[in-house]
DNA sequence: GACCTGCTGCGGCGTG
């Protein structure tokens, strides 16, 4: 090929602004021309200043960014002083280790070094990369926190040349505590280099809010954060909302025929469609649970050996060993055999698993930005689009199914996220959170980076410069006395009013589990031989000669070592599926009022298969004729039952404001039933929190458990955990607009 | 009614 494919497009002006090494590398690859994306983010990055880069995965958003921070390092010469050019990080050890596989060839080409490090590599390369810090380097935040804390006084040598750094999968950092750890470790290296800004890059394919992802970039600032969004829409959608009738009762036992009985958890219907769709094919499929993806896994891969086939659904969740999980991914991604892998969540974020061709999906998932996500994964090839199924299970069409069931919110919830998904709708991350779990951790880490510091110093780098905006001065003094106090002793006041780390802050921060700020469970390693096949969690292990369906594939267990924590199994053939934990997902607001706006409108999705569409239009006829368009309060029996149309935070706190006036409350995942009551005594009760709230919301903070949700808890005052809990689990403000949406429902708008 | 993510320094041993 000798032409130019460059010449006479859009894309010619970013192209020719790009380093001579980097085109050059470009040309290599025989691309026809750049991505929009890439043509957009060019100019943009080339200029300077932090840059949020959003496009549709495999949109080219790595090369988007790299393309011209490599230009720019490549500018500086080859004088440049030492130390990393480029600070690159992401949140799975995984992803780094494809970006590293894809960026190699560039990097060479261009002259720069191109380190990656996390957990997995040798301490041997992290040595390399210490002593001659140059180029780019792929790393994992708590690596990035283990190197400030362990290796403080070398931050300087190795950051403060940083010509950028660049966020991956941004959205998997924005308002969470492994979010608020990155944002900190960030401003802690700008400021230990005494740099008053280095520019951030962030990438994302899903980002509910654009702002809200430029505030979490560049904390207080996030007006001056460019935006670069790629219009490549795709190649289309296919997508189907199906539905069926709940099984009546379990299948008869014959004695003889139970060793095949699949487990309850499985609908047959679903089985044998998902087994019609999928079979043949490459295809994702999230069952929702731990305990689904090995259901589904073990009857679908019984349904391959009936029909006399080779297996080809494979499990994949957070439990299954990394070699396990491993071969489910180069299976899907290199080898020609048809391959279903059967997922939780561990198969949405940017792991390359290449083109699938359905991605099907069992209930109606817990957010329309992970629904966003899913989908990305198929349509990737040229020219054909991607294809959705979504399975909800609901009760049938018989009659003495109660009103309240028939409103069917489990399928009205699945449709409601594929219709805000069309809109173009997406959850916004919660920014109410305080984080004083992570805020403690940020503490000690920086005590541990830069020695004794005065109080009114740490304060100004976590709170003022870093990302723990919403904690007040005198919160924090409360913090840092929670922290010293004799229980705890992690910090102490010198008598020169130094804060220094103290025997308690010592010994919790002197093993490598200090460095991520989030808790992991402790779990029993399960071997066959000497393959690792997984971990189970503590309170699922028994007794030795129990079976089990694991990795999708059924075990008896031999042996059991709670010393060494490990299981030892061997093939069997029949089992029972493991229980994992998992206390329950929240939905937003913003779904639950698309649930509102279809069950009181009368368009019929084209997407919905004949059993949803029958579905939709009965729980509609029962919607209306519970008069839940008029009011979200109906008497069932001696109970009352509460619609507020309202997200699982805002339908908890109305939960706690009716308990602090001594109702007996059962909580649903859409409703709240009231019992043994009258319903002018509830309607009497809303009615009043619309003028007024009776209790503070300390009052009703006091009556809501404490469990210690997040890593460092424990080390906070009950004063300070019931400040968590009003700005994280409730939402007392929206107490006035929630019950008056009990009787307007259509009518408020807040 | 749920899911996911991460890891240093050092002592002790064997081998070339």
């Amino acid at each position: 090929m000798t032409s130019q494919p460059f010449a006479s497009n859009p894309s010619t002006t970013a192209f020719d602004s790009l380093a001579e090494p980097v085109r050059k590398w470009i040309w290599t690859q025989k691309w026809a021309q750049l991505r929009d994306v890439q043509t957009q983010a060019i100019p943009k990055i080339l200029e300077g200043g932090d840059v949020i880069v959003s496009a549709r995965t495999a949109a080219g958003k790595t090369e988007a960014a790299f393309l011209p921070l490599i230009t720019r390092v490549l500018a500086r010469g080859d004088d440049r002083p030492t130390g990393f050019d480029i600070l690159y990080v992401a949140p799975l050890k995984a992803l780094i280790n494809d970006q590293h596989r894809r960026l190699e060839g560039l990097l060479e080409e261009c002259g720069l070094p191109l380190h990656k490090w996390h957990g997995d590599v040798s301490s041997d390369a992290k040595q390399r990369a210490r002593t001659r810090p140059s180029g780019v380097i792929l790393i994992t935040p708590e690596s990035l926190e283990a190197t400030l804390v362990r290796r403080g006084r070398e931050v300087e040598g190795l950051f403060s040349n940083l010509s950028a750094v660049v966020i991956d999968e941004l959205h998997a950092f924005v308002g969470r505590e492994r979010g608020m750890q990155l944002q900190s470790i960030l401003t802690r290296i700008e400021i230990a280099c005494r740099r008053d800004r280095i520019d951030r890059i962030g990438l994302s394919a899903t980002l509910g809010d654009m702002g809200m992802a430029a505030d979490f970039l560049r904390p207080g600032r996030g007006q001056n954060v460019s935006l670069v969004e790629g219009s490549d829409a795709g190649n289309g959608l296919k997508l189907q909302v199906r539905g069926y009738a709940k099984q009546l009762a379990p299948p008869p036992e014959d004695g003889e025929a139970a060793p095949s009985a699949r487990p309850s958890i499985v609908h047959d219907a679903i089985a044998d469609d998902l087994f019609a769709y999928l079979r043949g094919h490459t295809n994702l499929m999230f069952a929702g649970s731990r305990q689904k993806v090995e259901a589904y896994t073990d009857a679908l891969r019984e349904k391959c050996e009936a029909n006399g086939l080779p297996n080809e659904f494979f499990a994949h969740h957070g439990n299954l060993s990394k070699g396990e999980r491993e071969d489910v991914e180069l299976r899907l991604r290199d080898d020609p055999r048809p391959t279903t892998a059967v997922a939780t969540t561990t198969l949405e974020l940017g792991i390359d698993v290449g083109d699938v061709e359905t991605v099907a999906q069992i209930g109606p998932g817990f957010s329309v930005s992970s629904l966003r996500q899913r989908l990305g994964r198929s349509g990737r090839r040229a020219g054909t689009p991607a294809v959705f199924r979504m399975f909800v299970v609901e009760p049938g069409l018989h009659a003495g199914v109660h009103p309240t069931e028939r409103l069917r919110l489990d399928l009205v919830q699945g449709i409601a996220m594929v219709e805000a998904m069309l809109k173009g709708l997406c959850e916004p991350p919660d920014s109410a959170g305080l984080h004083l779990s992570t805020l403690v951790h940020q503490t000690l880490a920086l005590l541990l980076q830069s020695g004794s510091l005065r109080p009114g110093v740490a304060y100004r780098v976590l709170c003022e410069a870093g990302p723990f905006q919403t904690v007040s001065r005198d919160m924090y003094a409360l913090l840092l006395r929670s922290m010293a106090s004799s229980e705890h002793q992690l910090i102490e006041m010198s008598s020169d009013g130094n804060l220094m780390l103290a025997a308690g802050g010592e010994a919790l921060s002197a093993g490598h589990e200090f460095y991520a700020v989030f808790e992991t469970p402790v779990d029993y390693r399960v071997l066959h031989g000497a393959h690792n096949l997984g971990a189970l969690p503590m309170d699922h292990v028994v007794a030795e000669g129990q079976t089990i369906i694991f990795a999708g594939r059924r075990w008896r267990v031999m042996t059991v070592d709670d010393k060494a924590r490990v299981i030892l199994v061997q093939p069997t053939k029949a089992a029972l599926l493991p229980t994992f934990g998992g206390n329950g997902g929240a939905i937003h607001d913003l779904v639950v009022e698309q649930m509102r706006l279809l069950l009181s409108g009368t368009n019929v999705p084209v997407y919905l298969n004949g059993t949803a569409r029958l579905m939709l239009e009965d729980a509609r006829a029962a919607f209306l004729e519970l008069g839940l368009d008029r009011r979200g309060l109906i008497q069932v029996g001696r109970d009352v039952y509460v619609y507020p149309w309202a997200g699982s935070k805002r339908l908890g706190t109305l939960s706690v404001a009716f308990l602090a006036q001594k109702f007996v409350v059962a909580a649903g995942h859409h409703h709240l039933e009231i019992e043994n009551c009258a319903p002018e005594a509830v309607d009497a009760a809303l009615r009043a929190l619309i003028v007024a709230p009776f209790h503070t919301a300390e009052e009703l903070a006091a009556l809501v458990a404490k469990p210690e949700m997040a890593k460092f808890d424990s080390f906070l005052s009950l004063e300070l955990l019931n400040q968590v809990t009003i700005a994280e689990r409730l939402d007392v403000p929206s107490l006035p607009y929630i019950a008056q949406r009990c009787f307007t429902p259509a009518a408020v708008t807040g």
